[in-house]
DNA sequence: CGGCATCCGCCTTGATACTG
DNA sequence: CAGTATCAAGGCGGATGCCG
């Protein structure tokens, strides 16, 4: 197996490091949303309920560091900041469509219907 | 968000349902090798090292009930069990596929090299 | 050989409160 | 509005031992 070690952290596949880069709860639904605009911390906390400040934040912040999506700060009254996507984060979100699909044929064999 | 209960576990999005049944650390990993051939116990835990009995269990066990593989013992002497894909595993270990690749590639831009 | 059961630790995540 | 800090909880996975 193609052991390697990377931000002090041992993997032994390529799948092992595309998700914890695009893994977790939260990162792809924030990417699958960003992919098309740009998004400011309140639309994206309001567009996913279930997601705490911290979470949200530290989501935001990795995926900033890890070049997927960059971080604007407008110096208007009241302040804005919007989160855009780069060309990292595209291939990410493609990354995305094709699990959201094959999640949701999977859903269909099992019968699963959202509301 | 299309919210939805299955197996008694709240999921928001077709992602997170296709993680819960071939996520996690070691099923990708199983599905990539018992794509190609059957495959016993012991090569298996042979092949990814860093595995625990444990873990091989539970994850064959669960990858069995949800039909991505299924087990077949034969009675000899010494009894011998062999894992196969079935269908809905290879489409699987079709998305593993777009992963591994996924992740080859975003480990070229990390400048990060296997051994 | 091919498992399962029990116990346990750590890391992720959640809840809540506070700040610029 | 857009976060950060702190503490608590829970789930994933590890270690070990037992069994057919």
């Amino acid at each position: 197996m193609p052991n390697f070690i990377s931000d002090n952290h041992l993997f032994h596949n390529p799948v092992e490091f595309a998700m914890s880069k695009i893994g977790g709860t939260y990162k792809m639904p924030i990417l699958w949303r960003i992919k098309d605009k740009p998004w400011r911390y309140s639309e994206l906390a309001a567009s996913i309920p279930h997601i705490s400040h911290r979470m949200l934040s530290k989501c935001l912040k990795e995926l900033t560091e890890d070049g997927f999506i960059t971080k604007e700060i407008f110096p208007e009254v009241p302040p804005r900041t919007e989160y855009s996507i780069t060309e990292r984060g595209r291939k990410a979100s493609e990354i995305v469509a094709v699990l959201r699909n094959y999640g949701a044929e999977l859903m269909q064999e099992y019968g699963i219907k959202s509301h």
